[in-house]
DNA sequence: GAGTGTTTGTGAACGGAAGCACAAGCGCGT
DNA sequence: ACGCGCTTGTGCTTCCGTTCACAAACACTC
């Protein structure tokens, strides 16, 4: 199949599962790795594993399966992880350091270049490695070191504001970790992680008796 | 439509959202809602709202809208937020206690049980209003206080074993911040919040100058 | 009480995703 | 060189979710 060929959206929202897996495969020295073994490290079907897999070009071999190493470039590449990502994460609460702190993002290529706090209290605070600096100088960081990737940890009432001027400064990817739902224009991709929604779901089920079947 | 009939995992997933907004409405002195401003304010489709709405019964006034308190209470009811689940957070590391401090649960009726970290040098450090407690003593707290979720905010090579525990002690629904995919029996329901993964489709995204049509 | 304007509830069409099942293709042993 | 066993790649079916479009139903006015 012809890698100009779009990836559907379902797919690419697994394709860094299988990424993740492949890479830990790659500490252990695997060589090659099946449809099915992947499919169990990710959590999902063999099929679906295969035919994700397909819409990046065909790098499986029959009879063996797919280069570890390979595959992973692969993945890397059509993820975008080959090149560096700046991000800025705007409302240092308690969410907002967390996030600042956690390494998961910089083992994973996503280099945080600005820390933001609409409270002068904060400004100047260092959390991880850098100081908190005031979201009115998003103007000039976004120009110094082109921001790619705007995360939101503010409360709600203040996320529609700071999407607005992220998006002023040539940001088009958002991630919205606050209750409030964004409006933006249309090439601008918003993700939203909301947690107390997440507690609501599996409320939904307990009261239920009525399990999701997933794995995750 | 008859209550008794399955209400969609997808119709499930935006239930909350209109709950969030129906509150809002209830604060605002709302009477009624139309779906058209409903859907507004959720971000999402007329039509789709009043298909969701019509899974829990029929609750609106043709010509008129729904009335905005009746709707709180029967998604509410729906949802199971008129129970008080009692939560236990599993890693107290930079997530957990974010999670710990973070007033959103806890006004939406999520209360948190106690906080639970296996390693000794964090047992007794108060964050929020509770002591942090050691895992082994989660069989006890369970017993006392039937904990109905269970979030795991520890690194990955942990989250596995903190499952099995938590299932051993009856809890059946998993709130997983790990990267981790963890294998559970059919009965327990898990939802993963992965905020690499988050980031790395927005860098698809971004690389594909091929944005998602939702808001959020 | 009839007519008008508005909004719901839902049948039906559509589109995308999941999963099955199998042919095609590869390595390996002989 | 040939056959065997294994694994991929993919056509096809099925299912689920989204969206359209419209009839049914209500409030309100005259």
């Amino acid at each position: 199949m012809s890698r100009a060929a779009r990836i559907p959206e379902a797919t690419v929202e697994r394709l860094p599962l299988y990424y993740r897996a492949l890479v830990e495969l790659e500490h252990v020295k695997a060589g090659t790795v099946s449809s099915e073994s992947l499919a169990e490290l990710a959590g999902v079907n063999a099929a679906k594993v295969r035919k994700d897999l397909s819409y990046l070009g065909t790098y499986g071999t029959r009879g063996v399966g797919y280069d570890v190493e390979n595959l992973v470039h692969q993945i890397a590449r059509e993820l975008g992880l080959t090149h560096d990502w700046p991000v800025v994460i705007v409302g240092i609460g308690n969410l907002g350091r967390a996030l600042a702190s956690y390494s998961g993002f910089s083992a994973r290529g996503f280099r945080i270049a600005a820390l933001l706090d609409a409270d002068p209290a904060k400004t100047g605070q260092v959390v991880g490695r850098l100081a908190i600096r005031p979201t009115a100088e998003l103007a000039s960081i976004a120009a110094a070191d082109l921001v790619a990737i705007g995360i939101i940890a503010t409360p709600g009432s203040a996320a529609q504001d700071v999407a607005d001027q992220l998006i002023a400064c040539g940001v088009r990817s958002i991630l919205n970790f606050s209750p409030a739902v964004l409006v933006v224009p249309a090439e601008v991709t918003v993700r939203r992680v909301d947690l107390a929604l997440e507690l609501q779901i599996l409320s939904f089920h307990h009261g239920h008796n009525d399990p999701l079947e997933s794995t995750g």
